[in-house]
DNA sequence: CGACGGGACGC
DNA sequence: CGACGGGACGC
C-alpha cells in the first residue's frame, strides 16, 4: 500500500507536498537558467525541468518547477502568471501542476486551492475562526458546519482565502490541532485519484467494521453456539488454490511472502491492511490446489508472529462480500479460539497431522478461566432490538490493555457475524 | 469510580 | 493551445 507501483522511484516527491509543483507554458527559447533566475525568489526550488523534444532537443515551450512547499509554488504562480519573460511578448502561463499520475490535464482552478477545511472547538464562532486564520492572508469567509436542527457546531469549518498561497500558508503553519487540509471542491463531478484512494480504503474499513446495521456487539458473550457455525462453515467450504490469510496484527508483505513461499507453487501474496486498525488480511494464490491445501494445512493456526495466530481459509472465486466477511470471521475465530479458551499454556503450533481444527471438537462450553465476578447470563437480544452505537467503559481497578480489548471485541464481533450473517 | 476521537458544505 | 526526464543510495 505504501509503494507507488507504476511510478518511478523518484516520482514520489513530485507531488509531495501536494500542489508544490508548477506547470509553465513559456517561449521555446526560455532556458532552465532563465527560469531559475526568475523563480528562485519564491522559494526553495527542488527541480526544474524544461520539456524538450526527444529527438531535436528543442524546448517544447513547457516546463515544471518543483518547490519545497505548496505556498511557494502558489506564490510563484500568483506573481508570475501572465508576465512576459525573455524575448517573447507572449505572456507566460503558470499553473499548479497536475499530479504526475493524473490523466486529465484540466487546469487546477484557484477555486480549488483557496478553501481549507479545519477542525475547530465547538465553541468557535465564525469570527473566532476568521481571527485565527487571517494572519495567513485575507479571509473571504468562514463557515462552520452546524447541525441543521439544533444549530450547534459540529466542530468543522471551511475557510476561504483570496489567494492560493495564503490557503497553503495556513495549512502549513496553523496549529496542528486544526488539522487543516485543502477542502475538496463542493461540486465534484469526476473522480480524482486521491478521492478514489480514500473511498477504496473506506470501503475496506466498512467491510471489516460496519457490516451489521444494528448491534455489532451482542450481550451474549458466553454463547458458544457460534462454534457450531464455525464447524458448518468448514464443512461447506470448497477447496481452491486461492487462500485468505487473516491476522489480528499487521502482516508485513515481504515476511508473509517468505513464509508462504516455503510451500512450493506460490503465485502471489497480497496484503491488504486495514488503515484504521491493526487487523489485516492477505489474498494468496498458489499454482495448484494441492499447494493451497498443503499451505492451509501447515499454516492455519500457526503463530506468526509468535502470539498471533494466523487464520487461513480457502477463498472461492465469485463469493460476494458478505460471504468473504463471514469466511474471514470464522477463520479469525478458528485461529483465536484455542488461546482464548485455554489460555497461554496451549500456544504451540498444532501438532502435525493431529487436526488443526481440534478446538471445535473440544468441550469449549465448559468455563472460562477468570477470577472476576461475572454478571449473570443475559438473554439473547433479538435481531431488531434497539441498540446503541457507543459504549462507555469504566475500568476497575485498572484499564485493560489495548490488546485485550481488541481480543474481546474482535471475538464478539466474529460471534455476531457468525450468528447473524 | 468516570469522557473522547473525529473530517464535508441546503448547489 | 500546452503535461511528464534524469539517474542510482548503501544493505
Amino acid at each position: 500500500m505504501e509503494d507507488n507501483s507504476g511510478f518511478r522511484p523518484s516520482a514520489g516527491n513530485l507531488d509531495d507536498p501536494p500542489n508544490s509543483r508548477i506547470f509553465l507554458v513559456v517561449s521555446k527559447s526560455l532556458t532552465e537558467d532563465m527560469i531559475r533566475d526568475r523563480f528562485a525568489e519564491f522559494g526553495d526550488i527542488q527541480d526544474i525541468w524544461v520539456v524538450k523534444d526527444r529527438h531535436t532537443k528543442e524546448s517544447k515551450g513547457i516546463a515544471f518547477v518543483k518547490y519545497a512547499k505548496s505556498s511557494q509554488a502558489c506564490r510563484a504562480m500568483e506573481e508570475m502568471h501572465g508576465r512576459c519573460l525573455g524575448d517573447s511578448s507572449k505572456p507566460i502561463k503558470v499553473l499548479i501542476a497536475q499530479s504526475r499520475g493524473s490523466t486529465s490535464h484540466k487546469e487546477v482552478e484557484d477555486e480549488d486551492l483557496t478553501r481549507i477545511f479545519v477542525m475547530i472547538p465547538k465553541s468557535y464562532t465564525e469570527d473566532d475562526v476568521k481571527s485565527k486564520f487571517k494572519e495567513y492572508g485575507p479571509v473571504e469567509y468562514c463557515s462552520i458546519i452546524k447541525n441543521k436542527n439544533t444549530g450547534e457546531s459540529k466542530g468543522l469549518a471551511f475557510v476561504r482565502f483570496e489567494r492560493p498561497s495564503h490557503a497553503a500558508l495556513a495549512i502549513e503553519n496553523c496549529d496542528r490541532s486544526f488539522k487543516a487540509i485543502l477542502a475538496e471542491p463542493r461540486n465534484k463531478g469526476s473522480t480524482s485519484e486521491s478521492l478514489d484512494y480514500h473511498s477504496s480504503s473506506r470501503q475496506q474499513e466498512s467491510m471489516i467494521h460496519e457490516p451489521p446495521a444494528m448491534s455489532m456487539y451482542s450481550y451474549e458473550q458466553y454463547d458458544y453456539s457460534a462454534y457450531d457455525k464455525v464447524g458448518e462453515a468448514r464443512n461447506q467450504e470448497g477447496v481452491s488454490k486461492r487462500l485468505t490469510v487473516v491476522s489480528r496484527v499487521p502482516l508485513v508483505q515481504d515476511q508473509l511472502y517468505s513464509l508462504l513461499d516455503l510451500i512450493p507453487g506460490l503465485e502471489f501474496c497480497e496484503v491488504q491492511r486495514d488503515l484504521y486498525s491493526s487487523f489485516s488480511h492477505a489474498v494468496v494464490q498458489y499454482q495448484s490446489i494441492a499447494s493451497a491445501i498443503y499451505a492451509k494445512f501447515k499454516l492455519h493456526g500457526f503463530e506468526y508472529p509468535p502470539g498471533n495466530r494466523l487464520g487461513v481459509t480457502y477463498l472461492n472465486y465469485g463469493g460476494d462480500g458478505a460471504e468473504l466477511l463471514k469466511k474471514m470471521a470464522s477463520t479469525m475465530v478458528a485461529s483465536q479460539v484455542n488461546s482464548m479458551v485455554w489460555g497461554p499454556q496451549v500456544t504451540q503450533q498444532f501438532p502435525p497431522g493431529s487436526g488443526y481444527d481440534r478446538p471445535y471438537a473440544s468441550p469449549v462450553g465448559a468455563q472460562l478461566q477468570t477470577d472476576a465476578a461475572l454478571p449473570a447470563y443475559k438473554k439473547k437480544s433479538s435481531m431488531d432490538a434497539p441498540c446503541k452505537e457507543r459504549l462507555f467503559i469504566v475500568f476497575n481497578p485498572h484499564p485493560l490493555s489495548l490488546d485485550v480489548m481488541e481480543d474481546v471485541f474482535w471475538y464478539s464481533t466474529c460471534c455476531w457475524l457468525l450468528a447473524h450473517l
